[in-house]
DNA sequence: CTAAATGCAAAATCTTTGCAGCCTC
DNA sequence: GAGGCTGCAAAGATTTTGCATTTAG
């Protein structure tokens, strides 16, 4: 027999396109605000709790990602980015992904004290090129 | 003349007390929930604005810092305990405070794409001893 | 046509603030 | 005593949910 859970047909709308569309542009992962103004530049009228809505299932579906930086902000980039990590500009705020990991414990690895580690997340902090001049 | 802006006095209280006392004498860094539960078991009937009210204080005055995890949560410890990163259990949640840093990007470092490193915060997860056996 | 998706507004969660009484100093 | 401090409850901020309507398939 089948399974009694099918997940309900997912449909395709302007929404949702031009949401995922907005993310798949960034550099960096977006708050859910810098999501609804770019994505209302596309589809006017979209209201927040689409973006939320559509951030949940994209969640669930595991094609997106969320990121909560150390400041507390939430944003959210494509999942399958591969292991990489986040730098934030002072200035400007904004952040972008780093293709280097400039972290040296390996999942594995036993701290002192007997601690295990699995995986870790890095926020680094500084100036982006463009605010440096 | 005199500054126009002096802060008003700062009086000790039992609650107040008590919450640096349960700050102090945790090995990571404690939720609001946390402190509140192990404050009122010093001084029952501590209200919760009262835990807000004080965490805020003790961030202007530096006694205290916030530290928000990946994962959302946001927890206070002690300032002042040097440089150091955080490993949170995937099991019970606990964070303790690491005595290592093993990230390997100094201070005034520039990455590829002209990035300056000023700092960073890096949180490690996995399974703490004694969600080992 | 049918049912999922949307937009609005109300609800839920976490944090902050207003206020009357309480407690340091 | 005077004024800061507390607890309660109401107010904000952000995210979630209910509902009538719209729209994809």
């Amino acid at each position: 027999m089948m399974s009694s859970s099918q997940a309900a047909p997912r449909r395709h709308t302007r929404q949702r396109e031009a949401i995922v569309r907005v993310i798949q542009a960034s550099r960096g992962p977006l708050a859910v605000n810098d999501i609804l103004e770019r994505a209302q530049r596309e589809h006017d009228g979209l209201g927040i709790a689409t973006v939320y809505r559509t951030l949940k299932l994209l969640l669930e579906d595991g094609t997106v990602r969320q990121v909560i930086l150390p400041s507390g902000e939430t944003r959210y980039e494509m999942s399958g980015l591969g292991h990489h990590h986040h730098f934030q500009c002072r200035r400007c705020g904004e952040v972008v992904d780093l293709d280097v990991c400039p972290v040296a414990v390996l999942t594995g690895t036993t701290l002192a004290g007997g601690y295990t580690v699995e995986g870790h997340e890095l926020t680094l902090y500084g100036v982006c090129p463009s605010c440096q001049e």
